[in-house]
This record gives C-alpha cells, structure tokens and sequence, in this order.
DNA sequence: GCTTGACCCTGTAGCCGCTACAGACCCCAT
DNA sequence: ATGGGGTCTGTAGCGGCTACAGGGTCAAGC
C-alpha cells in the first residue's frame, strides 16, 4: 500500500504553495490525484517526485512550458538530450543578458543616487528623469 | 498657440506603445488630453515632457507607483528629495539582489550545462531537477 | 466625388505565474 | 457538541502591458 499524503503535507515537503499546487494540477502539470470519499486530493511518490521536479526547475528560473518540456524529457530516458541541453543553454543566455542589462541599470542608478541634500530642484535624480 | 500632436506623434517621440500611452492614460498616470471634434486625442508639450520622463523611469526600472511618485516630487521643486533619495536607494538595492541572484542562477546552470552528447538517462540537467 | 489606406476610437480579453479571497465542507480532539 | 484546523470550488486580482474586434476619420490620389 502507498503511502498517500494531503495537499498541505505535500506543499510543506516541497516548499510550493498549496495553491499553487491546484494550480499547476489545473494547467495540467500536475496529474490529478485521486480523492478520498470526500473530495480530499491525495498524493503518492510520483506526484512528490514530480512536482520537487517543478519546483526546482522554477527555482532554476525555467518557464512553465520549458518545465512541461523538460518532464516530458524526463519520462523518456532513452531518448537523446540535445532538447534538454538546448533549452539550457537557451535559459542561461537569457539569465546572462539580464545580468548584463541589470548591470547597466545599476550603473546608471548609481550615478544617479546620492544627489542631495537639496531640494527637488537640485535633484539629480529629478532631473535625470526629467531631461 | 501650442503645437498639438496625436497619439501615434507622441508614441514615436518618445518610444512608447499607442496602446501603453492610452494604458498610462487609463490608470491616470498620464492625464487625459484635449480631443479633436472627431475625438481624437490632441497632446502638448507638457504631455511629450511627462511620457519622456515617465519612459525614463521605466527604462530604469521603477514601477508604475514609484513614477507616480516620482512625477508628485517633479512637480514640487521646492521640497527637498529625499524621497527620491530614498526611492532610489531602495531600486538600487533591489536591482543590485537581483543581480546577484541571478548570478547564482547562473551559475547552476552554467554547472549543470553542456551535459551531454548521451541519452536523457545520463542526462546532467535531468538529473539535477529529479534527484 | 470617390476610393484607398493609414490612422484613430472604445472596450474587452489575454499574457505569466501565481495569490487571495469567499463561502462551503470535513475531520479530529476535547 | 464545539471549535479549530484543514480542505474544497470558483473567481478575481496583481503588474505592465499587448492584442484584438469592430467601428469612425482623415488626407492624398484618381
């Protein structure tokens, strides 16, 4: 017999949200549990296994639709894993262009703080935005 | 007589979406023009200047509430700017977490990339979301 | 004068990835 | 019997746009 847990003792052994959990079974993620005679989702090892999955692929900063990409990856482990490696690269290229353009912001705010002591007329940072 | 300029005018001016400018314009961030007999929307100087700063903000990253803000100082040039000190100290911060945080996003990928001429079974990247 | 095509209008719905209710039901301990 | 937790469904909201549909308007060219 497999030991079935509820929704909230599957959120706090995942660290997801229980309503993010319904969500994701209702984008179809997740699979649908089965349900006690009243109504209560239950869950067994694979949903666990499926959505740590999850979890640590939105931790990674991967998208939904990269995530149900990369389980459909994961059910089939004879196939070869270029998608996986592509859509990896993909992600880390993105995550490096907006350190880049979050660097380049920081930049520019740097410049801009520390103005004053005065008065928004004198403001830097006013006037920066301003002119 | 001040020189009126429509909606596509003012869009190309300052870089910012027809559909955005009427957004700005539906939560009162931008306020509502004069309009032709046909209805049309008719902008002046003082629109051109408050979009250009608006889309100034943006580029920088602050949100819609702390441009609002932002514009309330502007239009207060005797007080003194601490809050925009304030605010963009606290943008700065928060651009500088998630630089960092991105960096160690980063890094894990960049550790778990270039995983594989093999199957999905020997899969590095697989593997680090299903363990 | 008429057509064409570019512009503009309103209103609404969608995007992403949740999050937050309201109002009900259920389970267990006291 | 009661109370306090957990759970259920369904829907609406967040930020900051973006994308229509279905219409009206304007100016240039014939």
């Amino acid at each position: 017999m497999m030991k079935m847990i509820s929704i909230g003792a599957l959120g706090k052994a995942t660290g997801v949200n229980i309503e993010t959990i319904r969500y994701y079974e209702r984008i179809a993620l997740l699979p649908e549990p089965d349900r006690t005679s009243a109504g209560y989702r239950q869950y067994g090892e694979e949903h666990l296994r499926r959505l740590s999955f999850i979890r640590k692929g939105r931790d990674l900063g991967f998208s939904i639709e990269a995530i149900r990409a990369l389980l459909r990856l994961a059910e089939h482990p004879e196939q070869p894993c270029e998608d996986a490696d592509r859509m990896t690269a993909a992600h880390l290229a993105e995550v490096e262009r907006k350190i880049e353009e979050l660097g380049r912001l920081r930049d520019a705010l740097r410049e801009m703080a520390r103005c004053c002591a005065g008065t928004v007329a004198e403001c830097r940072i006013i006037d920066a935005l301003a002119s």
